[in-house]
DNA sequence: ATTTAGCAATCTCTTTCGTTAAGTGCTAAT
DNA sequence: ATTAGCACTTAACGAAAGAGATTGCTAAAT
C-alpha cells in the first residue's frame, strides 16, 4: 500500500516522463510538487517506490521513468481521465456528421479521425451480434463466364467475391444451387455453415453441377472471410513515429501484426467491459513490447457491441487518451444509433 | 562520347558501388579491372568522368560514385541484363504455377514474388484494354434494405458496392433502372458513362426513383473506381529497408504515394516500350528523389498489355533486375495466355 | 522518527584532439 | 600518354576531458 506522498510521487513522474521523455529527478519534483519537502525526502521515497518496482532508473545515476507495473498502478488507481477539449470534439462531430450510406464507413471514419487525434495508429470494430448468422447468398451471373458469389449475414455484413467458370454454367444451374444454400445453411451460425460445407453439401450439390469443388473453395472463402471480424486502421504511418533508431525489424514484425487481420484480433482480445489498458510487455505479443494499446467498448442497443482502440508507445499520456476513448465512443453509439433509427423499419 | 577506357571505368564504378555501397577509389579499380594501368592513369580518368558530371565525390577526398547521369548513361549503353538465375525461375514458375480463379489473383501473386525476388516494392497491373467499356451493371437486393450495384466492364473488371437506402424500393423499380442503365449506357466507355450519368440519366431515372440522388452518387462511385488503373502492390515494407537514417517524414511521404492509387499511377505514367528506367530525380516526384523505377511490359496479344514494376534504392543492381523482369514478364505472359485459353471460348 | 543539507560517486553527453586509413590532385620523371 | 611520388584532405574512430544531472549515503537538524 502505498502511502498518499508515494502516490503523488509516482503520478508526478509518470506525468512528466510521459510529458517530456526525459527521466525524472528529484530536484524537478521537489520543485513542481504540491507539498513542501526537500529533494533528498522525494529520493528516499523514489527509492522505496523503485523497491516496489514501480521505478526504475535507465542507468545508475539517472533521474526515474516508470517501470510497467508502475504504468499499471497509474491507470489503475491514479489516473483521471482528461476532460475532452473543445476543439477534438468539434473535429469528431464535424467529421462524423456528414450523411453516410453505409455502416461500414462510419467505422472506417471513426478509425481516422481517432487516429488523427492521437497521432497515434487507431482499430475500429463495427457493432456485431455473437454469432452472426448466414442469412442470404446469392449467384450472380456476370456474363464472359463470371460469377458474382454474395453472402449476407443477420448482422448486415455483405461478403462478396468473384470468380471464373471453366464449364459453361446455366441460369437455372445458378438458381439450384443457390436454393440449395438458402435451403439448407440459412439461419445456421457461420462456424456451422462451414462445418455443412464440408459435410452435407458436397453430396447434395453434385446433382446440379459437374465438378463443384472450384464453387465450395469459393463459397469457402467467401464464408471464412464473413467469420472473420473486420477491422478498421487509420494513421497506419504514425507507427513509424516511434520507431526507435530505425529498428527496420521489429517495425517490420509490428506491420505484419496490425496487417493480419487474425493476429490483431487476437490482441484486441474480447471486448473487456468499458476501458482496458494493455502495457508493454502485459501483452504477450513481443512486437508490442514498447507499445500500450487502450480499448474501449461501445454499446448500440440491440445492435450490438463494437470495439474502438488506439496503439501508441508504452509512454503516452494516458489520461488525455483515456478521456479521448470515452468521449469518442459515446459520440460514435450516438452517431450510430442516429444512422440506424433512419435505416431500421 | 566516352573512349573504351572511360566506359570500361563508369561500368565498374557503377558495378562496385551497387553491389558495395562505398565510393569507389582508383587503386581498387586499377586492382580489378581487365587492362593494365595504374591508379594514376585511372584518376586521370576519373576526374574526365566527373567533368562530364558521370560520377561524383561525396568529400573532396573520397572515391566516386555514379551520378544521376552516370547511371543513366549504364543504363542506356552499358548495362547488360543478367541471365536468370536458375532459383529464380524456379520460384516464378512454382509460384505462379497454381490453379487460378481470377485473372487479378495471378496479377497481385505476381506482385508478391516480384518483391520477394528483388527485395524492393514491387506493382503489377493487369493487362488492359485501351478505353475499356460498360458491359453490364446490376442491382441486387440484400435484404434489410441494403442493395448492392455491381458494374462490369467489357475488359473483365468487376466494380461493385454495397449501400443502404431509407425508403423501400420494389424489386420493379431495380429492374427498371437496371434496364434504363443498361439500354443507355452499355457500350460506351467509362468516361463517356460518366458524363452521361451526369446530363441525361438524371432525368430519366425520375420515373423509377422518388430520390435517385443517393443512387447516382453510389453508381458514380463505382463507375470512377471501376475508370481507375487497379494497381497491385508488394513488399511495401521493403520501403523501410532503406529508409536513411531514420527520416520519418520522407518515408510517410513516399507511403501516402504509393497508397494513393491516382498517384503511383501518375508515377508509372504510361506504358513505355519494352523495359524502362527512371532514376532518382529524373522522376519529377520529390519522395522518389533517392530511388529508382524500373517498369516493364508485357502484353497477352488480343487481351491488351500490362505492365510490372519495382521500386528500389538508386543505387540497385540494375542488370540483375533488369534481367528479372525481362524474364518475369515473359513468364508472366505465358501464364496469362494459358489462362485465357482456359477461359476464353 | 523524520527530514534535510552536504558531498562523493556515477553516468551521460558533448567537445576536443590525435591517429589512422583511404583517396585525391598535382608535379616531375619515364 | 603514363606513371611514381608526395602533399593534402576528409571521414571514422577512440581516448580524454569537462560539464551537468542525479543518486545514495552520512551526519546533523527538526
Amino acid at each position: 500500500m502505498l502511502s498518499e506522498r508515494q502516490m503523488m510521487i509516482l503520478r508526478a513522474v509518470v506525468r512528466d516522463f510521459t510529458n517530456s521523455g526525459v527521466p525524472v529527478g528529484s530536484k524537478a519534483l521537489a520543485k513542481q510538487l504540491p507539498i513542501h519537502v526537500s529533494s533528498a525526502t522525494i529520493r528516499n521515497e523514489m527509492a522505496a517506490l523503485e523497491e516496489l518496482g514501480l521505478i526504475r532508473k535507465t542507468h545508475s545515476s539517472s533521474g526515474r521513468i516508470p517501470s510497467v507495473e508502475g504504468y499499471r498502478y497509474y491507470v489503475d488507481h491514479l489516473v483521471k481521465p482528461d476532460p475532452l477539449r473543445p476543439n477534438d470534439l468539434n473535429m469528431i462531430q464535424s467529421s462524423l456528421g456528414g450523411d453516410f450510406h453505409k455502416i461500414d464507413e462510419i467505422i472506417s471514419q471513426s478509425a481516422t479521425i481517432l487516429s488523427n487525434l492521437t497521432s497515434y495508429t487507431a482499430f475500429t470494430l463495427k457493432p456485431e451480434l455473437k454469432d452472426s448468422r448466414l442469412s442470404g447468398f446469392r449467384l450472380v451471373p456476370l456474363g464472359h463466364r463470371q460469377i458474382m458469389a454474395i453472402l449476407v449475414t443477420d448482422s448486415g455484413d455483405v461478403e462478396n467475391q468473384t470468380f471464373d467458370v471453366t464449364e459453361a454454367v446455366t441460369g437455372e444451374q445458378l438458381e439450384a444451387v443457390v436454393r440449395l444454400i438458402n435451403d439448407q445453411l440459412v439461419g445456421l451460425t457461420l462456424p456451422a455453415v462451414l462445418q455443412k460445407l464440408q459435410t452435407d453439401i458436397p453430396a447434395k450439390i453434385t446433382h446440379y453441377l459437374q465438378s463443384p469443388q472450384g464453387f465450395l473453395d469459393i463459397f469457402g472463402d467467401v464464408l471464412t472471410r464473413a467469420a472473420q471480424e473486420r477491422f478498421y486502421v487509420g494513421g497506419r504511418l504514425n507507427l513509424l513515429n516511434f520507431s526507435q533508431d530505425s529498428d527496420v525489424d521489429s517495425l517490420k514484425a509490428l506491420y505484419s501484426l496490425i496487417d493480419k487481420t487474425d493476429d490483431i484480433a487476437d490482441v484486441l482480445g474480447q471486448p473487456r467491459d468499458n476501458i482496458s489498458v494493455q502495457i508493454g510487455n502485459e501483452m504477450t505479443n513481443d512486437a508490442l513490447r514498447y507499445y500500450s494499446l487502450i480499448t474501449a467498448t461501445y454499446d448500440v442497443n440491440q445492435h450490438g457491441r463494437g470495439m474502438i482502440a488506439i496503439l501508441g508507445p508504452t509512454r503516452m499520456p494516458y489520461s488525455r487518451m483515456i478521456g479521448l476513448l470515452g468521449a469518442f465512443r459515446e459520440e460514435l453509439a450516438k452517431k450510430l444509433l442516429d444512422y440506424y433509427r433512419h435505416y431500421d423499419e
